[in-house]
DNA sequence: GTCATAATATGATCAAGAACATATTTTAAA
DNA sequence: TTTAAAATATGTTCTTGATCATATTATGAC
């Protein structure tokens, strides 16, 4: 064997990161091949050693994104309020880097196949599960699911605004009330 | 003068409300011009008659969407309660002709030029100034963002979801909690 | 150093679709 | 019914980008 076989894993992993940021800030068809390979430090053709399709890279990046941003939001916090915070701040708003695919992508999700949706709802879970259990007791799924909405959907709609004073405005309410939801 | 004035009209209102249907439905770049074409009745040769591109006729066809989807699901309705109940039911979930432009293209739009954001954000501050309205007393702008949230994200993430049991949770759950803010 | 092979790069193909140029048809006025 | 202009259809061009075929390069074993 002529490369140590990390190497190659290496690489893919380099392809699966840059796609991954890429991907989630800009959308599935707003990317190409080649800006995914130059952004990984490689050309093109080096990309079809790693994956079949554009598709199947795009599975793998969204999953990758969405570990990725679960990581860095809830680094350094257990608890509900400050994941809200963190999710619902500023920075979050305009990284361009770390973000979470699941308000990146919400709609566009919804106008790809099955197989997409597959992995976005088990994104998703992995998300609405980790909020629950930090908020308290086992019976706590609604209140998560709620959280949830707020936070995807607030941070969506904040990122679809030309208004950023309104934007802003929508993400401290959405915080707010986000963490006004509690375990009786 | 060959034709009667109003022919054309009628040809681009066809053109606009087929664009308007599509765009909304399956997104921007999932959609082609022969396609919004045929169901409008015409061909693609007739299209550079009425607009000068895809990206004029998208800009147009959301607008019509908002108001279509705005007259659809206000009709009847003039209390805050039952827009949302309208709005977060499992008809607007499922519906393929009606549908409000805000969650289906929340982050698509995100992804979009500014012009489109504008647009965008045109149609999101009629629908949140139409909410408030209907609440009650003037200054209950809040109240009207923080629900528009819950409507928004909540179907447009109810939409990306291949489990259909826990999207109809999130529409219920987000309905009861935007129904519960009220002006004090 | 030489070699075999894996990894990557380069160049070519192919299809989709937006945009356009030109041809045809339809209409209503004369 | 003729006709000119408006409306629409048909055929073409051109770009973009995914995919693939082939060439090159880098690596570690001998």
């Amino acid at each position: 064997m002529a490369w140590k076989e990390s190497h190659k894993q290496e690489s893919r992993e380099r392809i699966v990161n840059a796609a991954a940021e890429l991907f989630t800030r800009k959308g599935f068809n707003q990317v190409g091949i080649d800006e995914v390979m130059m952004q990984a430090g490689m050309t093109r053709g080096a990309f079809y050693a790693h994956f079949n399709s554009k598709i199947d890279l795009y599975e793998e990046a969204i999953i990758a994104a969405g570990n990725a941003a679960a990581q860095h939001l809830s680094d350094n916090t257990t608890d509900a309020n400050s994941i809200i915070n963190h999710y619902l701040s500023e920075e979050h708003l305009i990284s361009t880097d770390i973000r979470c695919p699941l308000p990146c992508l919400v709609s566009d999700v919804a106008h790809d196949d099955e197989r997409v949706k597959h992995i976005y709802t088990r994104l998703y879970k992995g998300f609405t599960k980790h909020l629950g259990s930090t908020n308290g007791g086992p019976e706590d799924e609604d209140n998560a699911l709620l959280q949830s909405v707020l936070m995807i959907g607030g941070m969506a709609l904040a990122r679809s605004l030309t208004d950023k004073t309104l934007a802003k405005k929508i993400l401290s309410l959405s915080s707010k009330a986000a963490q006004q939801i509690k375990p009786k």
